[in-house]
RNA sequence: GGACGCGUAGCUCAGCUGGAUAGAGCAUCUGCCUUCUAAGCAGACGGUCACAGGUUCGAAUCCUGUCGCGUUCACCA
């Protein structure tokens, strides 16, 4: 079905057209303010000085021609520069009839030849558990490649897993020291959980050892380079990197453990991946390419041997590519991993990295490069930059033990969600298990929507004692309209049939007027690689539904077609909410 | 110092490529459960859109400058 405004905008054309030869005229449509008579407006001013007419004369004219020859427009007014047009209440019913028609409406579906696009997101450290910043990043990239897949592409969900380093050198000393031995199963600690322990106890251990050689009349630097636990770390790093069979199966067993409990924090979050790449086997590549890029041209050679490229034409610095000795840095390796994806997956025709704002100029660095060597993919390479999630105190530190542990949070948002549950007391029906399925859907329902609805690019403030709400702009509320509209469904009997020649209120049609710009989100939110969008979108759509549910009776309607209709119109809204929280990865419960 | 991002109600946030009197939630205060789930609805209170210029019929939105907050500019990742 052609939009509205579309057909609108067909019409206006030919009436300007022919009426004074416009041809391309800028035609502007807007929802008309709730403040005055009508249903969407053209505004008028952009076509004064092409018309020579007076706001009054050309809206009264233009008016005029929709409402004799659109059969969508009933009437019109002009107030200002703005032509108000009611649209009839037929178009709203026939729009509705459509919507209830499919699955998804407004969602295009991956065609065989539709491009397919790589998502990149979580991509953490293996020595320790996953945190809130970690939740922001996996539920907007989670979120994101939804909306992608949305908007008719195929996308691959991936990770680059940091598995090697001295971070991980730090955990494993740590546990050869003072581990005893211990495992996940003989702890019944998540493996993450286990890990990060011991990482923790490094630092503390190093700090120690640290204190006692400037105690002991070092200067803090040469204290520093000597700490013994440090040199050891180092030590086990170099072994890992020469194969040390012993370091590089306590390596792979404690890695393990760690992406065990990551799998289910994962899980708990509803997330899940379709490939992974590990650092481990990747951080030799990209070498090959920057030879590549020498002999193009592309980068240049210092005396010492290091490898750079000049981006001061594009308002940057000289970027380091290569070391002297040969050696690769990060960015080395993440040109060789983007190449490598691309030679594992030869479909994908664009990549969508999901990594903090404090990465811009990496960023920024790293797709100039790849478009510098060429790469046709190059140009539809989007870092989905994020702000942090901030703490009243300021930043998390994990060295102040300042972070908040996802897997405690996600905890703790159950058990709010089972406090209140327990205040509502509407839930005696339910057996054991259907309760600590509700208390999942809220509490992560709650803390999905809290952070998907900020606007990505903007920091969070997260304030972990004041509890994230369960009332007004959040996700409860929305899961409550839908637990809602199922309980009025579950009433029906017998099969509903939509008649068209109704009369419809306002509470009525402002609900299908929200519906109907669902489809125009959905691409929106797909070239803004946004879920806030999303999320503002179904917060509106609730509050107007409730509203409505509140104000106008459903089964106490005056006659047996507007109360089919009110209830397609509950139908259609649930569907809808399914639709778009399904994109934030939001669940729905029947009731609540 | 250069670059990038942000600055909207006491707090947390919306405000699309400029459009009518800047919108929500939380908090505070009023009403509404004998009728479809009150995690709700109806309403009140609350704003020099950081500041100053500019562009124009019109600016929270675009441009310039200033201030504030954050990030970044490593042969770290």
């Amino acid at each position: 079905m052609e939009s509205l405004e579309h057909v609108l905008s067909q019409s206006v054309k030919h009436f300007l057209s022919d009426r004074f030869g416009l041809l391309e005229p800028p035609l502007e449509f807007q929802a008309t303010r709730k403040d005055f008579e009508g249903d969407i407006t053209l505004v008028l001013f952009p076509l004064l000085k092409l018309t020579r007419l007076n706001p009054a004369v050309l809206g009264a004219e233009i008016g005029a021609f929709l409402e004799e020859y659109s059969p969508d427009v009933s009437h019109y007014n002009v107030v200002s520069g703005f032509l108000n047009l009611s649209i009839s209440d037929r178009y709203y019913l026939s729009f509705l009839e459509g919507f209830l028609k499919v699955k998804d409406y407004g969602h295009r579906t991956p065609a065989v030849d539709s491009p397919t696009i790589m998502v990149e997101f979580s991509s953490p450290n293996t020595n320790k558990p996953l945190h809130l910043g970690h939740i922001r990043n996996n539920l907007l990239g989670h979120s994101v490649s939804k909306i992608l897949e949305a908007n008719g592409n195929h996308v691959i969900k991936t990770q680059i897993i940091n598995d090697r380093g001295i971070h991980i050198c730090k955990s494993m000393l740590a546990w050869q020291y003072f581990g005893e031995g211990e495992t996940p199963e003989s702890t019944g600690l998540k493996g993450d959980q286990l890990v990060g322990k011991y990482y923790v106890l490094f630092e503390t251990k190093y700090r120690k050892q640290l204190a006692d050689l400037v105690a002991g009349g070092k200067s803090q630097e040469e204290a520093e380079k000597s700490v013994p636990l440090l040199v050891e770390a180092k030590q086990m790093l170099r072994q890992w990197e020469n194969n040390d069979p012993e370091i590089r199966k306590l390596w792979s067993q404690m890695n393990q453990w760690v992406y065990d409990g990551f799998e289910a924090t994962y899980k708990s979050l509803g997330i899940d991946f379709d490939s992974y790449f590990y650092e481990s086997e990747t951080y030799l590549l990209g070498k090959s390419i920057i030879e590549e890029g020498l002999n193009k041209g592309v980068f240049y050679r210092k005396e010492d041997g290091s490898v750079w490229i000049d981006l001061t034409n594009e308002g940057l610095d000289e970027k380091l590519l290569l070391r002297s000795d040969g050696t690769a840095v990060y960015i080395t390796q993440d040109i060789g991993t983007a190449t490598q994806r691309v030679a594992d997956h030869p479909e994908v025709k664009g990549m969508v990295y999901t990594v903090g704002n404090e990465q811009d100029y990496h960023f920024k660095v790293l797709f100039l490069v790849l478009q510098k060597l060429g790469y046709s993919w190059a140009d539809s390479l989007f870092h989905l930059s994020y702000g942090m999630v901030d703490l009243p105190s300021g930043k998390m530190k994990s060295r102040e033990g300042t972070v908040v542990d996802a897997d405690d949070l996600i905890q703790r948002m159950k058990n709010t969600a089972k406090k209140i549950a327990a205040e509502h007391g509407k839930i005696e029906g339910f057996d054991e298990q259907q309760r600590n399925s509700l208390f999942q859907k809220i509490g992560l329902g709650a803390l999905k929507y809290f952070i998907l609805k900020v606007d990505p690019k903007k920091r969070i403030l997260f304030d972990p004692e004041a509890s994230v709400d369960f009332n007004g702009n959040t996700g409860p509320f929305i899961q409550y309209t839908y637990a809602r509209i199922q309980s009025l469904i579950r009433k029906i009997e017998g099969k509903l049939e939509l008649h068209l020649d109704l009369s419809l209120v306002d509470k009525e049609k402002e609900i299908l007027k929200h519906l109907s710009t669902y489809t125009v989100l959905i691409k929106t939110a797909g070239e803004q690689y946004s879920p806030a969008l999303i999320a503002n979108y179904l917060y509106d759509l609730v509050k107007l539904f409730n509203s409505f549910y509140q104000n106008v009776s459903i089964f106490g309607a005056e006659d047996q077609k507007l109360q089919s209709f009110r209830l397609l119109l509950c139908q259609g809204v649930a569907n809808n909410i399914e639709s778009a929280s399904g994109l934030l990865g939001i669940d729905l419960p029947d009731s609540m």
